[in-house]
RNA sequence: GGGCUCGUAGUGAAGAGGCCUAUCACGCCUCCCUGUCACGGAGGAGAUCGCCGGUUCGAAUCCGGUCGGGCCCGCCA
């Protein structure tokens, strides 16, 4: 019977198997350490018998072994066991020597990232890396729980489709049985559908976008989070919302997994149950009057000025997330609600320097949709948006939400350098493998 | 799409016209070592300095091109 590595402690003086890969060698002598790494662990086995050594001879890190042994209370092992009396199995024998090192933390310098990604397989078996994808997993189960505890059903919604939902940015093109479609960029127009349905739903799916950007914060594939809720008051109580679920999957990592963020030398977290809200014409003035850098006449904020909103915010209100509410209506997509004077009602969500979600209401009166859509370039009546439209024909009560990127608030709640780092595989304008 | 940068053993770095027969660390191989945990010690193998061309008596080093990265801006999650 197999006992884990985390399992072993419940085991002092009994014999038990253990498997896993090899992770780390260390021979003196007449002793050798090995540390066998499997998914709850690592594991020391202390082995001096020169039989069960030999058969370790020309093995590299990532053999899988089957180890037999008698688990033994031990002050001077990392985690107060190990095993003796090892009788070692060489399950499947790894022989040629390993590209990267990783029994030791792997830099993560940029010029480097690219050797990083090329060598996927090896490098996410690094206990640092597994770190980072442990804890983005647990986002996500804290997003699910939190969802589902107020009522949101998940949904899955097609990735491949007609036409694109957020007219303006760029989408993957493909031939679809000799019709042209495109790769989903949003579940936009869907998840609006499933409100008329369910009244909240939510879907953590890819979205795919064909921008040429090259930076540490974008890529071609993202994993998103698309929240629509229905009988809503008013716009705040999206942004509430949102608000309550970041500071419940945040306050929640940082208190359940102080040991892998210590690892991955993750900052120390400010959060306060209310986020600053603060128009973007208030934003302006405040970068103004601090830096004298004039951005009157931007109608989005810089890379430069939310880096510097979010650490006025964590010094001014000790919080590093903040909304920047008010977007100008010059940036409104054709469904989101314009708000008083030349506003939309929509936000972003701002934290650690980045933004990471976008918060509208919804337009949901049908004649004032027809008219933003036209005025934007769409045709109501097109195969793409017929079925859209009737949804709002057919009754859809006021709504809003949000898109949030996933690898954006993994890279963020870590403290990450570069989005990529969050992501498995990651996909940019120059790599579509591994 | 625009701007700026960088390519040297498996990995990470040093070298900035001749001292380079290219240096160091980690890893790898051999040997020594009974408490390692970034183990330690001795020895060894491993690089046509991304590629092509040019300048020069001489190029890893200077110039041009090319291929492959990175960062920033625009745009966005």
């Amino acid at each position: 019977m197999r006992v884990l590595s985390r399992e072993a402690k419940d085991h002092v003086g009994k014999k038990i198997e253990i498997q896993g890969w090899l992770h780390k060698k260390r021979l003196l002598g007449g002793l050798t350490f090995i540390n066998v790494r499997d998914r709850s662990g690592l594991t020391q086995v202390v082995i001096k018998d020169k039989d069960q050594v030999e058969k370790l001879r020309g093995l590299q890190i990532g053999t899988v072994l089957t180890i037999e042994g008698t688990v033994i209370k031990e002050e001077r092992a990392p985690g107060g066991i190990e095993m003796h009396d090892a009788k070692v199995t060489v399950v499947v024998p790894v022989e040629d020597q390993p590209a990267i090192e990783i029994d030791k933390p792997i830099s993560h310098k940029s010029d480097n990232l690219d050797t990083l990604f090329d060598h996927r397989p090896l490098v996410l078996r690094n206990l640092q890396e597994t770190a980072i994808f442990r804890i983005r997993s647990e986002l996500l189960r804290y997003i699910r729980e939190f969802l589902h505890k107020n009522e949101f059903i998940e949904i899955n919604t097609p990735k491949l489709v007609a036409g694109a939902a957020e007219g303006g940015a760029e989408v993957f093109k493909l031939d679809y049985f000799g019709q042209e479609a495109t790769l989903a960029q949003s579940p936009q127009l869907y998840k609006q559908i499933m409100v008329g349905v369910f009244e909240r739903v939510y879907e953590i799916a890819p979205a795919f976008r064909a921008e040429l950007s090259a930076t540490t914060r974008h890529v071609s594939e993202v994993t998103m989070l698309d929240v629509e809720m229905g009988f809503i008051k008013d716009h705040d109580e999206v942004l509430d919302l949102l608000q309550d679920l970041v500071y419940e999957i945040l306050t929640r990592l940082y208190k359940e997994y102080p040991q892998d963020l210590k690892r991955l030398n993750a900052p120390e977290l400010k959060l306060k149950p209310k986020f600053p809200r603060l128009s973007m014409a208030e934003i302006h003035k405040l970068y103004q009057k601090e830096t004298g850098t004039d951005v009157s006449h931007e109608v989005d904020l810089a890379p430069d000025e939310e880096k510097w909103i979010c650490e006025w915010a964590k010094k001014e209100h000790g919080c590093e997330a903040i909304f920047a509410t008010d977007l100008p209506a010059s940036k409104m997509k054709f469904y989101h609600m314009k708000g008083e004077g030349n506003v939309a009602k929509s936000a972003d969500l701002l934290f650690r320097g980045v933004e990471i979600a976008t918060v509208p209401q919804r337009e949901h009166r049908h004649d004032n949709l027809i008219k933003q859509m036209k005025d934007a370039g769409v045709d109501p009546k097109s195969p793409g948006f017929a079925a859209y439209v009737s949804a709002f024909k057919n009754g859809l009560p006021p709504h809003g939400g949000f898109g949030f990127g996933i690898d954006r608030l993994t890279e963020k709640a870590i403290g990450l350098a570069n989005i990529k780092e969050a992501i498995l595989f990651p996909r940019d304008i120059n790599r579509l493998t591994p």
